[in-house]
DNA sequence: TTAAATTTTCAGAATAATTTGAAAGTTTGT
DNA sequence: ACAAACTTTCAAATTATTCTGAAAATTTAA
């Protein structure tokens, strides 16, 4: 396969894989072509290889850099801006864990703290379900919480290594 | 806060987490709403708490059963059918895991697969910058891959207890 | 076999998300 | 200060997704 075949195949899937996962599909598809640039790109580049207008472009830039996956690159001698994608992987999947547990499982801990004092009888099957269930997720929850939050903490050979060790023993 | 209420708020919430992660609404809310209701629901049921019609009710309670999230009861002397979901979050998390890996992960290593055998000279910083990404990738997904592949064979105990011990002092 | 009960389907309607493009705003060099 | 280069904004257009509701299909009881 060629690159040229090749990368636009990546761009278009990793596009696809995205909107599986709540990204819109440019946005993913522009990070995927920085990830793959070696040079860092500007608006315009991004614009005629995806084919977007520059208002497309702008925003979803605008939003990875705020997801902090792209970042602002000055290059000496040009006047417009840069942009390059996070290359380690590793770092980009903490990153789009920090950042997720942020914006929805700590909302939702939350939530499902204040849910569990719901009042009533215990010994009414509707509350007692509801309150099972509750607390339930609440704890599978929390402990998705302590794992990620470690996660997020270690280092990819910890992650690769003894991780994969551990859980092929344990 | 009183009963009712508080399931009206966790529907509503579930709905709108389950947005973030390619779920519909109305799916993620008829799910809340059987994990929290002690009895079958059929879908009178579930069309008056939603207030949804009954064609859609109809085709998100499909898809739930595809996703093996809920199942059909028979309800003796009743014609109708029912529906229940599966209580244990655990389960249901294990469930989701392996779903979501068969339709989404798989395909996309087997893809990353392809595109790291592109041809052209590795001295080519092109070539060179776009193997080293889908390399990177591709290793980082294979060892989600095998670490999803152990935590759906993993029991809720050993996740809760062990694993939780394991990264703390890892 | 018949018909009432129930489920399924799907074209069209409604809603939501994304994209465009041009105008407004900002920055930079002179 | 000026104007060219560039970035940002956002109303309107487009596109994608979800939902409705009534008709068709299926199932069940007698």
């Amino acid at each position: 396969m060629k690159l040229a075949e090749a990368k636009q195949q990546f761009v278009a899937s990793w596009g696809a894989f995205g909107t599986h996962w709540g990204i819109n599909r440019t946005m993913a598809q522009i990070h995927a072509l920085l990830l793959v640039s070696p040079k860092p790109l500007c608006a315009e580049d991004i614009m005629e290889q995806l084919n977007i207008s520059r208002g497309n472009a702008n925003m979803n830039i605008r939003e990875l850099i705020d997801w902090a996956l792209v970042e602002r690159v000055i290059i000496s001698g040009e006047r417009k801006e840069f942009f390059t994608a996070e290359k380690d992987i590793w770092k980009v999947v903490r990153q789009i864990v920090r950042e997720r547990k942020k914006r929805e499982l700590d909302p939702m801990l939350k939530l499902l703290g204040n849910l569990s004092e719901v009042e009533g009888d215990k010994r009414d099957k509707e509350v007692k379900t509801f309150t099972d269930a509750i607390n339930n997720i609440k704890r599978v929850g929390e402990q998705a919480d302590r794992t990620l939050e470690t996660l997020i903490k270690a280092d990819e050979n910890w992650f690769l290594g003894s991780l994969m060790k551990i859980f092929k023993t344990g």
